[in-house]
RNA sequence: GAUCUCGUAGCUCAGCUGGUAGAGCAGUACACUUUUAAUGUACGGGUCCUGGGUUCGAGUCCCAGCGGGGUCACCA
C-alpha cells in the first residue's frame, strides 16, 4: 500500500461505504445520455427533459439544496440537488449520506433532469435522479474561476501538467482547446491533400537505413532477423519510392525521431507532415504551401492573423520571397555570389561568425544565414535557392549548377517548412551521396547514410516531383499561440518518473516482522524490505517506537532484540 | 553538456540576519431549500525532494545527488 494522504483515506472509505450500500462505485452498465452540457446551455430552453454524464466539479451545498457543475467533454452545466425532489418518501438517504457524504469533487455521475433558469438567470438542470458511475479516489487540484473570469489557484506546475496530462486536460480548458485546434491543423490539412486525389500512406517507422534527412537517429534490435534497426529520421526517401511506383501524389503524417537534445522547439519524436507530388516543381510548390496554410488558418481561426505574443502575423497569401544570397545580402550587405570557400570563411569571420575547417561552402552559407537573417523574418517568408551542399536530395538550380530547386517558410523567425524540385537524376544523386559520405570522413557527424536501394528506385525513372515537409508541432506552436513544444504534444518527453512501490505486509511477515507491525512499516518510513534491512536495528526501533506513540497504535511497543532477529532473519 | 533557478499540506503559495512549520482553497463536523471563488463556526491535515556537513539548534547556511523550469551550446 503507498502513503495515502488523508483526503485519499477519506474517498476510498466513502468508496467503501458505498458498496455496503449497495451502490456500486463503478459500475458496468452503459448511462445513456440525450446531450452534451455546451449545446444545452447554446439555445438554452427551460423544461426539457435530459439525461447528462460527467465530474461533479464544484458543490454549493445549503442545507437541503445543492448546487454543483456538471463537467463533460463539451463544457459544464449547472445542476441542482433538491432533497425533497431526490428523495419525495420519508427516507432521505439518498439525498443527506449519499449526494452530501459519500460523492466528493471529481465523481463522474449520470444525471437525470429537467432544465430550468435560476432565479439568478443560471441554465440549470434540475436533478430528479442520479447515477454513480465511478468514483474518483484521488482529489484533483481544484482550480475556481471567479466572475471577472481571473483563475484561482490554478494547477500550474509544468512537471505536474505534463506527467499528468488528464488532470491538466480535466482542469486547464485551455488546454484541451490547444489538443482540438491540433487537431482540426491536421484535419484541414487532410481534406485540402484528399480533395486533389493526393494519397495517404504509411511506411516503415523501423528503416534499416535511416535515411531522408542527417539527424542521429535511436537504434533497434530485430532479434528474428539478428539486424539493426532504426527508428525513422524522415520518410523522404519511402515517399520518392512510392512516385517512382506511379502514384501521382502521396502524403503521410510522419512521427520522426531524433536521438538529439531537448528544448522548447525540440522533442524526441515529432510530426512532419510530408508530401510529394509529380509533375510539379518548388515553384508550383510555394503556391501550394502557400494556400495550404490560409486555408488552415482560416479554418482554426476564421482570419489569417495570429497573435504570438505581441506580434501579429498574417498568413494571407501572397507570401514574400527572397533568394538566400538576397536574404544574406539584405542583412548583412554582402554579396555571397560566386565566392569561393576561402572568401566565404573570411566573410565570415568578418560577421563575428565562428569558423572551423570542416565547414564547405554550404555549411558557411547556412551559417551566415542563420545568424544574420532568419531571426528577421517574422511574417511567413519564403527563402529559395539553397547552396547545393547542404541539399542532397534536392535537384540542382536550372539557372546554376551550384543551388538547388529548394525553398523553407520563415515564420517567426523560425524554420516552418522545406520543399524541393525533387533530385530524381539517379547519376546526380549517387555523386551527392558520395560527397555526403566524404563529409562524414571529413568529420561530419550528421553526414546521411547512403541507401542503395533508393538509388535503384531512381534508376528505374522518378518523373520531375515536387515535394514538402512541414512540422506539425511547430505549426500547431503557431497558430495556438503556444511558446513550448510540449503545450502542443499530449505526452511531451519526461525523464522516467520513479516510483516507490512498498512491500506488502505479508513480504514482511515473511522477512521475520510480526502482522501486527506489520502493516505499518511503509507508514514508519520503510517503504520495502529492502529499506528496513538497510536500517540499523537502533534506528528502527526508535522510529517504530516514535510512529506508535504519534498515531496512538494500540499495539505493544517494539523490543530492541526483537528488532535484531527481523535484521537476521 | 554548461550555467542560473525552483522543490514546504491534496492544489496555489508565504516563511526575514538560523530559534516550537503558516495562509487561502480543498477535507472533516455542525448550520443553512436558488447558490455560483456560496456563507458562518469549529477541527484535522507536513519525510519542508533525498543524503551528508556546519551549529547548542537547519525549511533557512555549505556540499553532493534526484526531479522540474529558464538561458546557452548541440540539433540542415
Amino acid at each position: 500500500m503507498q502513503n495515502i494522504s488523508e483526503q485519499e483515506r477519506i474517498r476510498r472509505d466513502a468508496m467503501n461505504n458505498l458498496r455496503e450500500m449497495g451502490i456500486e462505485p463503478f459500475p458496468a452498465a452503459a448511462f445513456d445520455t440525450t446531450h452534451y452540457t455546451n449545446a444545452l446551455k447554446d439555445g438554452f430552453k427551460p423544461g426539457i427533459h435530459v439525461r447528462l454524464a460527467g465530474r461533479i466539479m464544484n458543490r454549493r451545498i445549503m442545507g437541503s439544496a445543492s448546487f454543483a457543475e456538471l463537467l463533460d467533454s463539451s463544457g459544464r452545466i449547472q445542476v441542482y440537488f433538491n432533497r425533497d425532489i431526490l428523495c419525495p418518501d420519508e427516507d432521505k438517504t439518498l439525498y443527506n449520506t449519499v449526494f452530501k457524504k459519500l460523492l466528493d469533487f471529481g465523481d463522474f455521475i449520470g444525471v437525470e433532469g429537467v432544465t430550468f433558469l435560476t432565479k439568478t438567470g443560471e441554465p440549470s438542470v434540475e436533478v430528479h435522479k442520479f447515477t454513480v458511475l465511478s468514483k474518483s479516489i484521488k482529489p484533483l487540484p481544484v482550480v475556481k474561476t471567479d466572475e471577472a473570469g481571473v483563475v484561482h489557484d490554478a494547477f500550474t506546475d509544468p512537471e505536474l501538467r505534463y506527467r499528468m496530462r488528464y488532470v491538466d486536460l480535466v482542469v486547464n480548458e485551455d488546454v484541451k482547446k490547444t489538443f482540438l485546434t491540433r487537431s482540426k491543423i491536421i484535419q484541414t490539412m487532410r481534406d485540402f491533400f484528399n480533395a486533389q486525389n493526393y494519397l495517404e500512406v504509411d511506411t516503415p517507422v523501423l528503416q534499416a537505413i535511416p535515411g531522408g534527412a542527417a539527424a542521429r537517429p535511436f537504434i533497434t534490435h530485430h532479434n528474428a532477423l539478428n539486424i539493426p534497426l532504426y527508428l525513422r529520421v524522415a520518410n523522404e526517401l519511402y515517399l520518392k519510392r512510392l512516385i517512382v511506383g506511379g502514384f501521382d501524389g502521396v502524403y503521410e503524417f510522419s512521427r520522426n525521431f531524433r536521438n538529439e537534445g531537448m528544448d522548447r522547439t525540440h522533442n524526441p519524436e515529432f510530426t512532419i507532415m510530408e508530401i510529394y507530388v509529380a509533375y510539379k516543381d518548388y515553384f508550383w510548390m510555394m503556391d501550394f504551401t502557400e494556400e495550404m496554410i490560409e486555408r488552415i488558418c482560416l479554418s482554426v481561426h476564421g482570419k489569417t492573423t495570429v497573435k504570438i505574443g505581441a506580434k501579429e502575423i498574417d498568413f494571407k497569401r501572397p507570401f514574400a520571397r527572397f533568394t538566400m544570397a538576397q536574404a544574406i545580402e539584405k542583412y548583412t550587405g554582402v554579396n555571397i555570389e560566386n565566392k569561393s570557400e576561402e572568401e566565404l570563411r573570411s566573410i565570415c569571420k568578418d560577421q563575428g561568425i565562428e569558423v572551423n575547417e570542416a565547414m564547405g561552402k554550404g555549411k558557411l552559407i547556412d551559417e551566415l544565414f542563420s545568424e544574420k537573417c532568419e531571426h528577421h523574418f517574422i511574417q511567413p517568408t519564403f527563402i529559395t535557392d539553397y547552396p547545393i551542399e547542404m541539399s542532397p536530395l534536392c535537384k540542382r538550380h536550372r539557372d546554376n549548377p551550384e543551388l538547388t530547386e529548394r525553398f523553407e517558410l520563415m515564420v517567426n523567425g523560425t524554420e516552418l517548412a522545406n520543399a524541393y524540385s525533387e533530385l530524381n537524376d539517379p547519376i546526380d544523386q549517387r555523386g551527392r551521396f558520395e560527397e555526403q559520405f566524404s563529409l562524414a570522413q571529413r568529420g561530419d557527424d550528421e553526414a546521411m547514410f547512403i541507401d542503395y536501394d533508393f538509388l535503384r528506385a531512381l534508376e528505374y525513372g522518378m518523373p520531375p516531383t515536387s515535394g514538402m515537409g512541414i512540422g506539425i508541432d511547430r505549426l500547431v506552436m503557431m497558430l495556438t499561440g503556444q511558446e513550448s513544444i510540449q503545450d502542443v504534444l499530449l505526452f511531451p518527453q519526461m525523464r522516467p518518473e520513479k516510483f516507490e512501490t512498498a512491500s506488502n505486509a505479508d513480504a514482511f511477515v515473511e522477512a521475520g516482522v510480526p502482522i501486527e507491525w506489520a502493516e505499518h512499516l511503509p507508514g514508519a518510513g520503510f517503504p520495502t524490505v529492502e529499506d528496513l534491512k538497510s536500517n540499523k536495528a537502533t534506528v528502527i526501533h526508535q522510529k517504530l517506537n516514535g510512529y506508535r506513540k504519534k498515531n496512538k497504535l494500540e499495539i505493544s511497543a517494539v523490543q530492541l532484540e526483537d528488532v535484531e532477529r527481523w535484521l537476521l532473519a
